[in-house]
RNA sequence: GUGGGUAUAGCGCAGUUGGUUAGCGCCAGAUUGUGGCUCUGGAGGCCAAGGGUUCGAAUCCCUUUAUCCACCCCA
């Protein structure tokens, strides 16, 4: 057990660290063209913020927080999401009172106590953007093409961007009492679970992956025909800014996001087997959830960094190789330690990527395992090399040794 | 919370009606200071844990735990 991680969790390190590394890399040099600032914020918040930022009756807040009282006998939550603790930064920090809008990212943890599976673990890690202040659906372009971009750099082909709008508050009202009474009529041909869901959330039946609710959803009302004139046109303004920028997507009725705050748009990036890596939406009514005293639009997403590697495993996408040793400096005999890491030092310094000896092997072991470590080149350190100055350079691809100075090898090897 | 699969060396796996395997990797050698290929040798496992049946259990039965997959929901 003591060395046993927690369920749900996972150690970075090896090949899918060094995508990790690579996937953040991309994130943050294209937040930077963007005009989009990092912000990092607390792992765990006050409960409230996630109950009310979240929505009470979603599942995430229902059965799926890590909550606890701290010793101060306050109840606080690790962060299921991203999005309320970017908002209330937001606030508390009095972001809105400079020039707007406000842009922000974030790479985080995120917790949700669910049962693992494939592409679902209890501690997650999201890339997530927030733009507040702007209710032009020129801010879902910028969400949404930085989206794109960051799919090309990645080299992910196999996603594709469904969006829909599900109006805001007053559309949402009129809408749910309409699809109720139409599920009611089909109440008995629904999967048990529908019936379930028809209780709770009605939106969530349109997402029903099984055939037969496949069929009645098709004929069921869409958000989309009960959007009033302001949210209609902000979603025909949305679909024609995407078709000018050529942006491809499609229009999903089926679209509905399991978090309260969206409003108007809603878009999911999924892939060949139906799994969403990425979701996203404008949340024009949560900053005034959270701090009634404000009321600004805003629009985001949040998207899943394992699911993003399994993507890219799964397409066979080849991120960038982890940078070689170009170096291995073997050493022999006990007296020449000191110079030969002396030399490693100073190579180092230099800025190449150098790798000595510290299990005190043969010259053949080392070589061995310079091989091994896929070194790009070895030189062999001893009493000889000392005392003339000069050493073989070999390079492990073609066999070659050339004799270099020994205050020459990396200018030697910047020539190769 | 519900359902199914799996659990044997660091890894990935055999194990026939109950009496344990080679592989990959690791370490060391094959003349003295040079890798890859080959060969030889070595280390490493209370066969997930506990209980039961049996002369004898990795193998059969029960319990527990872990893990994977699916549902719900989500990234």
């Amino acid at each position: 057990m003591i060395t046993k991680r927690p369920k749900g969790t996972q150690d970075w390190y090896g090949p899918d660290m060094y995508k990790r590394t690579i996937i953040e890399e991309i994130a943050r040099e294209l937040c930077k063209a963007y005009h989009i600032k990092e912000i990092i914020t607390p792992a765990f918040e006050h409960t409230i913020l996630f109950q009310r930022g979240v929505g009470e009756t979603t599942d995430v807040v229902q059965k799926e927080m890590y909550t606890f009282q701290d010793k101060g006998d306050r109840s606080i939550t690790l962060k299921p999401e991203g999005t309320a603790g970017a908002v209330r930064a937001y606030l508390e920090n009095n972001l809105y009172a400079e020039a707007q809008p406000t842009k922000l990212f974030y790479i985080t943890q995120a917790f949700r106590y669910e049962n693992p599976q494939s592409g679902r673990f209890r501690q997650h890690h999201q890339f997530g953007v927030e733009f507040f202040g702007s209710a032009s659906p020129l801010a879902e372009i910028e969400i949404i093409s930085l989206l794109t971009e960051f799919m090309d750099k990645l080299g992910l082909k196999g996603v594709n961007l469904y969006i829909n709008s599900i109006g805001c508050k007053s559309c949402r009202k009129t809408y749910n009492e309409a699809l109720l009474s139409f599920l009611k009529e089909h109440e008995n041909e629904l999967c048990s679970t529908c019936r379930e869901r028809m209780q709770k959330n009605p939106l969530r039946v349109l997402d029903c992956k099984v055939p037969t609710c496949g069929e009645i959803i098709k004929s069921a009302p869409r958000t989309i025909d009960y959007l009033d004139e302001e949210c209609r046109e902000h979603f025909n303004e949305l679909q024609s800014l995407l078709n000018e920028m050529k942006i491809p997507y499609k229009v999903d009725s089926g679209i509905v996001r399991g978090l309260d705050y969206y409003t108007k748009t809603v878009f999911e990036f999924i892939n060949s087997e139906g799994l969403t890596l990425c979701g996203g939406g404008r949340y024009d009514n949560l900053i005034n959830e959270i701090d009634e005293k404000q009321d600004i639009p805003a629009v985001g997403f949040g998207f899943g960094i394992e699911r993003i590697i399994k993507e890219l495993n799964a397409e066979g996408v080849k991120l960038a190789d982890e940078p070689a040793v170009d170096l291995y400096v073997g050493i022999l005999g006990k007296e020449s330690k000191a110079a030969a890491y002396g030399l490693v030092k100073k190579l180092r310094q230099k800025g190449l990527i150098v790798e000595t000896d510290y299990m005190d092997r043969s010259v053949k072991a080392q070589m061995k395992y310079a091989n091994k470590i896929g070194a790009l080149n070895t030189v062999i350190i001893g009493a000889d090399e000392l005392a003339a100055g000069k050493a073989h350079i070999k390079n492990m691809d073609s066999g070659n040794q050339t004799e270099v100075d020994l205050d020459k090898i990396a200018e030697h090897l910047r020539m190769i």
